[in-house]
DNA sequence: TATTTAAACTTGTATTTACAAGTAATAATT
DNA sequence: AATTATTACTTGTAAATACAAGTTTAAATA
């Protein structure tokens, strides 16, 4: 058996300068302390330093300039739903609701659906469940999800008001979000998501059909978005 | 003076993989060669070989599994702008067409602009053109490109039918794209959006409005892209 | 004073070495 | 024969070292 918390250190001072920018230690524009520095401040060498910062690069938080330094991103104030998992980490949990449409139900998987399943998966049964997402109190997202029952117990039976649906899986079950594929297209609202989402019938909203890879190689998330993008924008970075 | 060739190792063994995986040489779920023996074909130690494989991984083209080896993806046959810079590579150059819509111009820059613009941009002036590009014959993109006036000369008269903006801004000028911001929503189409890409008015299209980073520091591109994504998704990994 | 040069930073690339941890196939044991 | 343990692979993490290349600052020179 193996400690479970250890975490490499990549990963540790990746946290760290990670949530110095979000909290504002680090503003937009500011330099980052050097390679050097940050080896010295926090005691690693500089690849694993450099493991680091290449990631807060990828993930958009810094810049890197050769001969100049790392410098702080300006982070979007849009919700950033294109590069991460969920709704929840995208426009942070501060202004974000959440009502349940459908309770989390045990049933079987829809016969067209939007990705390929295994076998497994069709065997296993689907958790579905439906919820509308309101920012400011608004509706924005509405949320389909759909999850392969692999070892998942007593999941219907757990609240998922106010909190995030990753968030569940991670604390009770361990279930990481690895990455994913996504497809977007516009789309007329149907009488069913105008009502949720409180729009004119045939507004245009964003469909959103994604399929999240976890560190269970054989369990996948599956989320159909519909999206109000009259006032909020997604927002990505590549 | 330096020669501009010499291109990193462990960038030259990505481009051999990534074109090895696009001309299938190695298929969907197939297994890379082992990092080791990647280190004996091109003659580069680990570390190299495993920066290759990392940026690999990072663009989607392969999975790593600890203790199993690197596999490749599925590629996905949708447009993948999301990640990418331009609708060419987005979509691979074979069945793309672009008719121009209005010619490179000089011109200030609007008024309202989708992104603020810096002084010096605002002073060089604005090279706008507008293409329509047909994928299949069938137009799918309406792209409205906006370009600072910085070091670009003779551009205006250059040739833009059936080649990639892109293309011809790192043949002619050695402008790179690094990176970049986009914000994506659900529109109507307008009149003229719906004429250009033959629709019904008032049908969803896909609006992207994209600021794009190059190279050159004080040089940004931007695109406002107008997408019918009525028989193609955008496609995306994350 | 203005310009050029040099130095002292920064990140980028690359090698070498070592061990940890996950996976799969084999051999040994029951 | 089925299970368990071993072994040989795989990738992951981490250190120490070296030099290249871009940027900025300060010193030297005109």
């Amino acid at each position: 058996m193996v400690n479970p918390k250890i975490i490499p250190q990549h990963r540790r001072l990746y946290e760290v300068l990670r949530k110095h920018i979000l909290d504002g230690v680090y503003k937009e524009g500011d330099l980052l302390p050097s390679e050097n520095e940050l080896c010295q401040l926090y005691g690693m060498t500089r690849p694993t330093v450099r493991q680091s910062l290449g990631t807060l690069a990828n993930d958009g938080y810094i810049k890197k300039h050769q001969g100049k330094g790392s410098i702080v991103n300006n982070l979007p104030s849009e919700i950033g739903i294109l590069s991460v998992s969920g709704t929840t980490s995208a426009v942070g949990d501060r202004n974000l609701k959440t009502r349940i449409i459908v309770k989390p139900v045990l049933m079987p998987w829809p016969d067209e659906f939007m990705f390929p399943v295994t076998e497994l998966e069709k065997e296993s049964g689907c958790i579905y469940m439906e919820r509308v997402r309101l920012l400011h109190n608004v509706p924005i997202f509405y949320d389909i999800s759909y999850i392969a029952n692999i070892n998942l117990p007593r999941i219907t039976a757990r609240q998922f008001e106010n909190r995030s649906l990753f968030q569940i899986l991670r604390d009770h079950y361990h279930i990481e979000i690895k990455g994913g594929d996504q497809r977007i297209k516009a789309i007329h609202a149907t009488i069913k998501i105008s009502r949720l989402l409180k729009l004119k019938k045939d507004q245009p909203v964003l469909h959103l059909e994604r399929k999240m890879e976890t560190n269970n190689p054989a369990l996948f998330l599956y989320s159909s978005i519909f999206c109000n993008t009259e006032k909020y924008s997604i927002f990505g970075r590549f």
